[in-house]
DNA sequence: AAATGTGGCAACCGCCTGCTA
DNA sequence: TTAGCAGGCGGTTGCCACATT
């Protein structure tokens, strides 16, 4: 059954607004509220669609609306928002005062999404995209020990490892027990972040509380647990480790938000750290991706303000680590 | 200076959902 | 139960300003 249109578009005007339409619909507005959208264009009249009225009010003319650049907080959220709720934009805009869902969804598309593109990131799973890795020269590559990298599964992805998995069992098959046992660990960990995600009120409540916390904490606390980690790797020091002397201070993390951490390791694919370009550091650990080898990961550079380079390097710091060529990764696994 | 390309954003379109008679 | 309606939502379009050639 086909459905009458919402409006009768005979001798309707389309196309942007004029200031006198503006006024009339604000006026019409303040007199008698929003709402009867159908009734309200003849009523205030306006040669306009209601739903046309509806659209300029909640997107342009509504007098709660915060217009101009969006903040780093903003943008922030924003990501981590549609990370749970993906492309639900009035949801998103719910959480975030003063801002339209019009709004949000273009400043995605034409600002986020791009910048996570480019740094790799895939902008609808928010995971690293597994199509830059190149997996298959890490295979063949003789010192480079998979399953040792099964090892660090806390630190990475789960879907890498997943692949990594799959990958390493096509080529040794001798090791089943190894590989069962870490891909069992590994769903463990991707089932209980999945069930978070449905509870993602919840979660929703407490990104709501620690908006501006939120990002130092995700990178300070990942931080540390890798520190943690190589610290256990036979040769291997926090000198190794680039940005150390941010570790050299206790961290001032005030309340520490138990919904990011999942069996005590960090949500795997929600790593926005910022990353320094800087690439004069001397750090042994890069990117994967050969699309961005000169970004290194910084922890300085997520501490302290960042610049529009870096925004511009927002990317998932966790699989910006490269293998450079002169490191014996037998070394350290 | 003119032509062309690109990005940003307001606005539109069509579908979906919930309410009501 | 069902059809019609209003409002809401997400995807897409098209205009405009600015940048580049």
């Amino acid at each position: 059954m086909g459905r009458s249109p919402c409006c009768d578009k005979n001798g309707l005007k389309k196309g942007p607004w004029t200031p006198e339409e503006d006024n009339k619909l604000i006026q019409y507005i303040q007199l008698h509220g929003p709402g009867n959208w159908r009734t309200l264009p003849k009523n205030a009249g306006l040669q306009r669609c209601g739903k046309s009225c509806r659209l300029r009010w909640t997107n342009y003319l509504r007098p709660d609306i915060k217009r101009g650049r969006f903040s780093f907080d903003e943008e922030e959220t924003i990501i981590q928002l549609h990370s749970v709720l993906g492309n639900k934009w009035s949801a998103i805009a719910a959480r975030l005062p003063g801002r339209t869902d019009n709004e949000i969804k273009n400043y995605w598309n034409t600002h986020i999404r791009k910048r996570l593109l480019r740094n790799g990131i895939d902008p609808v799973t928010h995971s690293p995209r597994l199509d830059l890795l190149d997996l298959s020269s890490l295979l063949n590559s003789t010192q480079f020990n998979l399953s040792s990298l099964l090892g660090l599964q806390a630190l990475v992805n789960p879907e890498v490892f997943r692949l990594a998995a799959t990958l390493l069992a096509s080529q040794n098959e001798s090791t089943p027990e190894l590989l069962l046992q870490k891909h069992q660990e590994n769903n463990q960990m991707f089932n209980s972040q999945l069930q978070n995600q449905e509870g993602s009120e919840l979660l929703l409540q407490k990104l709501q509380q620690n908006q501006i916390l939120n990002s130092q904490l995700q990178n300070q606390t990942q931080f540390f647990q890798f520190q943690n980690q190589i610290q256990e790797i036979p040769n291997f020091t926090t000198q190794n480790v680039p940005c150390s002397s941010s570790l050299s201070q206790p961290m001032q993390l005030g309340h520490v938000d138990e919904s990011y951490l999942m069996n005590g390791q960090m949500l795997p694919p929600q790593n926005y750290g910022y990353c320094n370009s800087d690439a004069s550091d001397n750090s042994n650990f890069q990117s994967l991706n050969n699309n961005s080898s000169n970004q290194n990961f910084s922890l300085d550079s997520v501490l302290s303000t960042p610049t529009e380079d870096e925004k511009e390097s927002y990317c998932s710091n966790l699989m910006k680590f490269e293998i450079p060529e002169s490191l014996n990764f037998d070394d350290f696994m």
